[in-house]
DNA sequence: GTAGGGTTAG
């Protein structure tokens, strides 16, 4: 308990506050009698044997101001019934300075003290609740979203009740820190303790829902919504339509499309959000012509392109090598002066460095600066990863010593560039160096790092210690992905060891990762790399009663090692006939 | 007092 005489009115009022205190008939209070007296030993010991309530009653009976008071007081149960306090008077505002101050500083209560101390002072459910929920909010507004659920709950818990205000930025808070499971948890619960969701509710759990790529729930949750009396809104079909734009990869952009006619028909009007977004979806699909079919839609619906629009066509044009054609789109924003900002100089800087032009990238480069634009940490990743692509490891690594001048710090990414282009070189050692480093900076590796370090150590037949990082993997807390498997199970298969590579194959559909065309591509290819075409054959027919699309190389796979070795697959009338994906 | 779109690395 500390508590310091600026608690009371200023020296000279003391005198006539002491007097008032009288005249009102309280009895004078010892605190405030020692600190007239300037008694300071004397309220040193009384304060060290006093209880903490009996000192609160007296503050607050003697007229010191509350926010002071708190302010000063290091304890959870004297602060909460000053807050309390407050609450009976209903000023929250004080409330919301005070919590924002609480959870701000204080590092070391826990939630469960903190509510506690918020229990054993007070008796109303109410004021409770107001509490409870202002707290909540604090702590998500404060980006302590783990304490912010752990509050949540402890509420549910407790039995107070929380409210749709403070219950939708936690819900947000989780969806943008990709903490799946508590969004559902949370959603779950608000339902269970009567908290009734809004409509910006349900679009927050869409857009997470969409995020996790569980799209068939966020559209049972669209239908849900309409049972709450919640007409889906033009956000609501957009973010729909984003879910399934970045399912475009596999297949999925036909049901982008088919939500945008259910949009219409119910009467929403699609906005720039939406074309932007399919326009995106189609891009990454690298289906340009229907890209551009949306751009010319867009405009017919006499609604303007604007950045957003034209960054993605560029940065779509660039991942097809159509580097001219985004050039012209360049020209065609700055003449509708759109000014291109750094995500602008960073998709057409990006779309150089892919097409093997590093003096056109490193002039746009330097173009930034001259036209006021800085560059960012993903300007510098691009142009890194770009040279040391070039085989330019000079320049490469002189870009990450100059980022530095500029004030911009590498992040993983910076990292996992340097350390592919390493290894790509054959500077194993080196590229471990760099691991370290990143280390030492207070990074994190990544799933990325681990791919990298993976491939590199298969593609020199060390699949075994290759194996010893997908361990590793685990013990970080990391998912393995659908291409770390490939690339043991690929590791396997360069090294002739079919039996490891389909136990590989195993582990990884133990793990909930279905083997895809590229598991197959790879085990097809180590089988007929051994002669045992039959053993690839078989391969080839399970993955088309699995309903998988043969690609490119699956094609090219069968037709140079199965067909030109006299095998003709069973299947090949079928592989033939099937449209084959590039 | 909260919801939707654009840029990098495997």
């Amino acid at each position: 308990m500390h508590l310091k005489c600026h608690v009371f009115p200023a020296r000279r009022n003391k005198q006539a506050f002491f007097r008032q205190l009288c005249s009102a008939g309280t009895p004078i209070p010892t605190i405030t009698d020692l600190i007239y007296r300037q008694q300071w030993s004397k309220l040193k010991t009384f304060l060290q044997n006093a209880d903490p309530n009996t000192i609160l009653q007296e503050l607050i009976a003697s007229g010191a101001d509350a926010e002071l008071t708190f302010r000063h007081s290091h304890s959870l149960e004297v602060s909460f019934k000053v807050l309390h306090t407050l609450a009976y008077t209903r000023k929250y505002s004080k409330i919301r300075s005070f919590l924002d101050d609480f959870v701000k500083k204080d590092t070391s209560s826990s939630v469960s003290s903190v509510f506690h101390a918020i229990s054993v002072c007070a008796d109303s459910f109410c004021v409770n609740s107001i509490i409870v929920d202002m707290l909540v909010l604090t702590y998500v507004q404060n980006k302590k979203t783990h304490l912010g659920i752990e509050a949540f709950k402890r509420a549910g818990d407790y039995g107070f009740k929380l409210s749709v205000v403070s219950c939708n930025p936690l819900l947000s808070a989780l969806v943008k820190e990709g903490e799946t499971e508590d969004v559902e948890f949370v959603y779950r619960n608000m339902i269970k303790r009567r908290i009734e969701p809004n409509l910006i509710t349900f679009n927050i759990l869409i857009s997470g829902l969409c995020k996790m790529g569980k799209l068939n729930k966020a559209k049972d949750v669209v239908e849900d919504m309409k049972v709450w009396g919640f007409l889906p809104n033009v956000i609501t079909y957009n973010t729909l339509i984003g879910g399934y734009c970045k399912m475009g990869r596999i297949g999925k952009m036909y049901k982008a499309g088919a939500i945008l006619k259910e949009m219409v028909a119910s009467g929403i009007c699609p906005d720039e959000v939406t074309f932007n977004t399919l326009i995106d979806g189609y891009c990454k699909d690298d289906n340009l012509s229907a890209a551009m079919k949306v751009f010319g839609e867009m405009q017919n619906q006499g609604l303007k392109p604007n950045l957003v629009t034209y960054n993605s066509l560029i940065s779509g044009l660039c991942m097809n090598g159509k580097v001219n054609e985004a050039v012209s789109l360049w020209d065609e924003m700055t003449l509708l002066c759109l000014k291109p900002t750094v995500v602008t100089y960073n998709a057409l800087v990006n779309g150089f460095c892919k097409n093997n032009m590093m003096n056109e990238a490193r002039q746009l480069f330097d173009d930034m600066g001259k036209q006021g634009v800085s560059p960012n940490v993903i300007t510098y990743n691009t142009m890194i990863d770009g040279y040391s692509k070039a085989k330019k490891m000079e320049d490469a690594f002189a870009m990450y010593h100059s980022m530095f001048e500029r004030g911009i710090f590498p992040d993983v990414s910076t990292y996992n560039c340097l350390i592919s282009a390493l290894c790509r070189e054959g500077y194993m050692a080196e590229a471990w160096k760099y691991v370290d480093e990143m280390h030492g900076r207070g990074l994190r590796v990544d799933l990325v790092t681990y791919n990298i370090l993976i491939g590199s150590l298969c593609s020199k037949g060390e699949v075994r210690k290759a194996v010893r990082l997908l361990d590793e993997i685990y013990r970080k807390r990391l998912c393995p992905s659908h291409l770390t498997f490939n690339t043991l199970i690929e590791g396997y298969c360069t090294e002739g060891n079919l039996k490891a590579a389909m136990i590989m194959r195993a582990r990884m559909e133990k793990e909930g990762k279905r083997a895809n065309v590229v598991t197959y591509n790879v085990l097809i290819k180590g089988y007929c790399k051994k002669g045992k075409l039959e053993d690839a054959n078989e391969l080839l027919n399970e993955m088309l009663e699995k309903g998988l699309v043969p690609n490119k190389i699956t094609y090219e796979i069968v037709k140079e090692e199965m067909l030109e070795k006299g095998f003709i697959p069973d299947i090949e009338g079928h592989l033939y006939n099937v449209s084959v994906k590039s």
